[in-house]
DNA sequence: ACCAAGCTTGCATAATATTGCATAACATGT
DNA sequence: ACATGTTATGCAATATTATGCAAGCTTGGT
């Protein structure tokens, strides 16, 4: 089984999910396994539990249970499911155990949402009944905002959102949009959407955008905020360098 | 069972979650199959209470009926699917075209929620994403109340709910309840759950409780209310005479 | 009211994680 | 080939977490 040749990053970390496959493993089983020493291994893990691919639990780690549980809002079928799942790993690593976040509606934001049980004792505020439904048994402290049900996007909106928003303080607010554009920042086809949006905005200790390349310079019907609430942009890698420019320029940070 | 070496905690509750699911099992017991302290038998079972997963009872614990594989819309496991409907259906005769009426959890209510596509125009609150998502499509107008989530019985519940309730009033509200009895009212296992029911009670104009009999006489850990604030009950044939003669003694009416 | 069994809490200890740092391996440009 | 900067790895000191144990309190049954 050992093999002298010694082993590359990518390949460990492709023995160590196969090795998850089947069982939790420990962090010694998987050293000797991979005859590097315990600290390589905890890298390693650490670097996968990024990309949500597994999970760290103490002594050692186990793979991310698809909760293929029933579904209680059925999905529809996302239109580009690779670029949104990128897209949200990278916004996992803006996560630390132990914070609170909030989550806005969107089938990008949901992506980060399927993905959050690699992180520990989070307070997940949403008015998303589709990250509800997938944070319900994740064992993170769930708490929905109240509202107008908006059946298209399946999300809770309107002035009464505000009155629990108000209340609360978050320390990261993720964002999804249907369009964005520099002069205008995000903007969506619903008012009361919109409004909500503007709240959040407001209450959060930064502001984290998700958009896949394909919203931004789109403009809709009504705008939230503006571009300088606005303190991380994350999107895909077919973002044109201009458009990077400008938003570095107003303080913006850009990951893709 | 080998116990070759230590088990890591997922490990150890996925273990606790089989032997669960077959029967209540014993603190003793799971120490001994695990080959664990019981200490920490204790702390794996209050992090799988957490989660909703379980419920602890003296001595052990048991899995919880609302479980998580469980799909929600086959939600036969109930005790009593076919009582349960006819409740819900004397429910229905309460409600006209154009109310605005309030959805609690629980399955007799989730019942009802069901059925709901018979009346037009309905603006309908709850605190129950089970009922939501049964309501999604339903053309209603739908106000979810916002809190903080409740894994047992899936609804929003404590302090949070109450910025929107108090804002709002239903000509009627349909609530469940855990236990019931002439001297303390409606009472549940969950003192959050409990002040959200009481807040309701007072911005209802009209409270109707749907309780098959196995409630009656029954009582739980929180109290909601007192029994004056109880307008209508709605159970089913097997309530005894006595109780229903000092229900209509304290002015409340009852239908079965 | 009593007792035994079960629960909670605080604490000590062992196991595991994290961090900083030194070194080795690697890549890059000259 | 060499020097140089970058990355990966291992090691060790320190911090954190999990576990078991024991004292005191609570629960459920008689």
């Amino acid at each position: 089984m050992d093999s002298k040749r010694k082993l590359l990053t990518p390949e460990r970390e492709e023995i160590i999910l196969a090795e998850l496959g089947e069982e939790a493993k420990t962090i010694s089983e998987l050293s000797l396994k991979l005859d590097v020493s315990e600290a390589t291994v905890r890298r390693d893990l650490l670097s996968l539990e990024e990309q949500g691919k597994i999970k760290r639990v103490h002594g050692g780690a186990v793979k991310m249970k698809f909760s293929e549980h029933e579904p209680v809002f059925n999905e529809k079928e996302s239109i580009r499911p690779e670029e949104k799942e990128r897209i949200a790993k990278l916004a996992l690593g803006l996560i630390e155990d132990k914070d609170t976040i909030y989550l806005d509606g969107g089938s990008t934001v949901l992506a980060l949402a399927k993905i959050l049980g690699a992180k520990k004792s989070l307070t997940v505020v949403t008015n998303s009944l589709m990250a509800a439904a997938e944070l319900m048994e994740s064992g993170h402290s769930l708490i929905i905002v109240g509202g107008k049900f908006r059946p298209l996007s399946r999300t809770l909106v309107g002035p009464l959102t505000a009155k629990i928003i108000e209340t609360l303080h978050v320390d990261k607010a993720f964002l999804g949009t249907i369009g964005f554009t520099i002069e205008d920042g995000i903007s969506t086809t619903d008012a009361d959407e919109a409004f909500t949006k503007e709240l959040i905005l407001k209450r959060a200790g930064k502001a984290i955008l998700l958009a896949d390349s394909s919203k931004l310079g789109k403009k809709s019907f009504a705008v939230s905020g503006s571009l300088s609430d606005i303190d991380v942009v994350i999107t895909d890698s077919s973002l044109s360098s201009a458009f990077a420019r400008e938003l570095k320029k107003k303080g913006i940070e850009v990951l893709t």
